[in-house]
DNA sequence: GAATATACATTCGTTCGTGTATGTCAATTG
DNA sequence: CAATTGACATACACGAACGAATGTATATTC
């Protein structure tokens, strides 16, 4: 019973959806594409012809719902705006971290990216990526807090290159932080202040 | 062929060094106890003789390494020395990481525990106590940090919980990154620098 | 110095997951 | 409207890996 074009393309969703689901309930590792199938309501032959393996599911698993969020990372760091460079990148990441609260299945994937996989043989050339990604990131901060410190923004004696690293190292653990078990707990409904007040560090006094 | 108990004491301690080195490489999951066993010299009865199985293996190997330095924090933001709550963060953050860049064997467990691992089964508990370490963490930060504003140290304004939540982002995503594939490279060198960058934007600036 | 417990080594059966090969049937295509 | 191909389902072969069971020989213990 061949498939139309269309119905094709929402198995290959549905796919995707499942592998979220239960690659972040009993880990990559540990999820059988077999699993995966009978998840999205399909025999692993369905699987393999949409993916070549568990790895490639997992790649582009991981693509639907990071690439949308590190678009919107970019296009708010990009020097076109120019406005405010601290205050754009406060504004950057209490978006980010907002977009995560409303998306759940960003959640899952970052869930799974942090604890339910292990970058190891084909999953390294992922670790691989993310290593670029943060270069990236950073490169964009730096360039940020450049202009930050060009405007008088910074607060005298910050260095651009090392608020970059400290913003980085910022995000990541807040994002693990929160994603852990009864890390919302931790955090308490003070995630904006939390990003206000890790932005505030940086900033000049005014006099 | 029984050992003497001192022998068994060290068959075990080359099965735990065998399980860091494998699981490093290899990933967790992708570890057969069998392997385990071929790089410590020993057979599989010998593992399974010491350790119950997989988890128990893991859970020991990661206490080895981290009670130690678990301990050194604790120790390093007990009240007890009341010299400079600001200072003693900064302190207990570089002896941290130079503690780390000094073992190979903690370098390895902690690789393991970002990379390399599933938090997921039996695993799961072992995130339940990192997320009660993580809480603890930030208990003796906030306290470090109200001692600080008590003390006038801290930058007029600036909430003790909401940066001793920051510190902790801050450790666990620099810990992240510089395990990171190329995260040495990201870091170059800075990374005493970028602690205190990070302390620095806490501190009050002196009139 | 017998008895027992310790510290392993070896063997075994069973389960599970993977990748591929092959079957099937309907959408397209010319 | 035959031929082909796309989108799966089913079947098969193969190799792990686990846990338990059993074997064994030597330290300890009494």
């Amino acid at each position: 019973m061949r498939r139309t074009k269309d119905e094709a393309r929402r198995t290959r969703q549905r796919v995707l959806k499942a592998a979220r689901a239960v690659f972040a309930r009993q880990g990559v590792a540990r999820t059988s594409l077999e699993q995966v199938a009978r998840a999205a309501g399909v025999t692993r032959g369905a699987v393999y012809w949409h993916f070549r393996n568990k790895a490639d599911l997992f790649f582009q698993m991981r693509e639907q719902v990071s690439l949308p969020l590190l678009d919107r990372i970019e296009l708010a760091l990009s020097p076109a705006l120019q406005r405010n460079a601290l205050a754009d990148v406060e504004r950057m990441l209490v978006t980010l971290f907002s977009d995560i609260d409303r998306s759940a299945a960003a959640r899952a994937a970052i869930s799974i990216m942090n604890y339910r996989c292990e970058y190891v043989g084909e999953f390294a050339r992922e670790l691989r990526g993310q290593s670029e990604r943060t270069a990236s990131y950073i490169d964009r901060l730096t360039r940020a807090y450049r202009r930050a410190a060009d405007a008088g923004l910074l607060r005298p004696g910050t260095r651009p290159d090392l608020a970059a690293l400290e913003s980085c190292a910022f995000t990541i653990g807040l994002l693990r932080m929160k994603l852990m078990p009864g890390g919302a707990r931790l955090l308490g409904g003070r995630q904006r202040q939390l990003i206000a007040a890790h932005v505030a560090g940086l900033r000049a006094r005014r006099a």
